[in-house]
DNA sequence: GTATTATAATAGAATTATTCCAAGATAGTA
DNA sequence: TACTATCTTGGAATAATTCTATTATAATAC
């Protein structure tokens, strides 16, 4: 919490009782939300708060690179407050997305004809998979 | 356009114009191409042909494993007829969508944190870059 | 070739996600 | 404490996609 505020204090970033809220879910936060996951839980604590609050948000964190904007999952735009490089894994059961903290950068080079075309400058892996929890279903 | 034809013929999926024309356009486009780019062309042709159609087709195609639908593009969804397993690169200046045929599969060991709760089914790389009409562009 | 029927096409409304806008409120600073 | 740039809000606007009811038609059986 102190942490938060330090990080952003002086940094041209508005600390507004809305945004500590949306920034205090997000911390160390794992379950890539979608805007609507953290629009209903800031609700509880600020009822009158809106959709262009938390997208707004999102967007100044996002450009700060604070926050990553995931897209495995084609439905909905999921966050992810680890901006760290990694990678994801949606269950195509629930769609309950994970992380993948692993370094595969050494292994993906890119064919010739690609690399005549595109000067490449980023990477991200979608894995696809079955949770335990819905494998327990099925079975 | 007659391999097009016998491919379908018999497997319970109607041939109507509107279908073969959509059969036609996305036969070996690499363009990834948008529900709009699709509509758009086929609306040349036919011009009362409805956007419910195109997403109608696009989607029996999809159940059939004939067409790819692709998320590398936040803004919105791509398709590509090629449903060979393979992985895509955009351009972040123009949005240009291409194809990168490379069997990573040997390099995308997970770990075991995570087989631990997701039994993995399958994997696409996004790859990110500048085309080289935009470099040129911006030099 | 003609009739039958299941499936597709259409227009337009509905839904969902996201962005925009104008007005009032407020955090950070001076 | 006052000032001002920035933020919040509600609601309207936009964009992508899906749904629905009706009409049309491709594929099949006769």
């Amino acid at each position: 919490m102190e942490r938060i505020l330090r990080k952003y204090r002086g940094k041209g970033f508005k600390l507004t009782p809305q945004r500590i809220a949306i920034l205090k879910f997000l911390e160390g936060n794992t379950n890539h939300p979608t805007a609507e996951d953290i629009y209903t839980e800031i609700k509880k604590k600020y009822p009158t708060v809106s959709f262009a609050t938390v997208y707004n948000t999102v967007q100044a964190l996002r450009d700060r690179g604070e926050l990553l904007e995931i897209t495995i999952d084609p439905e909905r735009k999921h966050f992810d407050p680890n901006p760290s490089a990694h990678h994801h894994i949606m269950c195509t059961g629930c769609g309950k997305i994970g992380d993948v903290f692993f370094d595969y950068s050494k292994s993906l080079g890119l064919p010739e004809e690609v690399t005549r075309e595109f000067a490449v400058t980023g990477n991200h892996i979608d894995f696809y998979g079955i949770c335990s929890s819905c494998r327990a279903k099925t079975s």
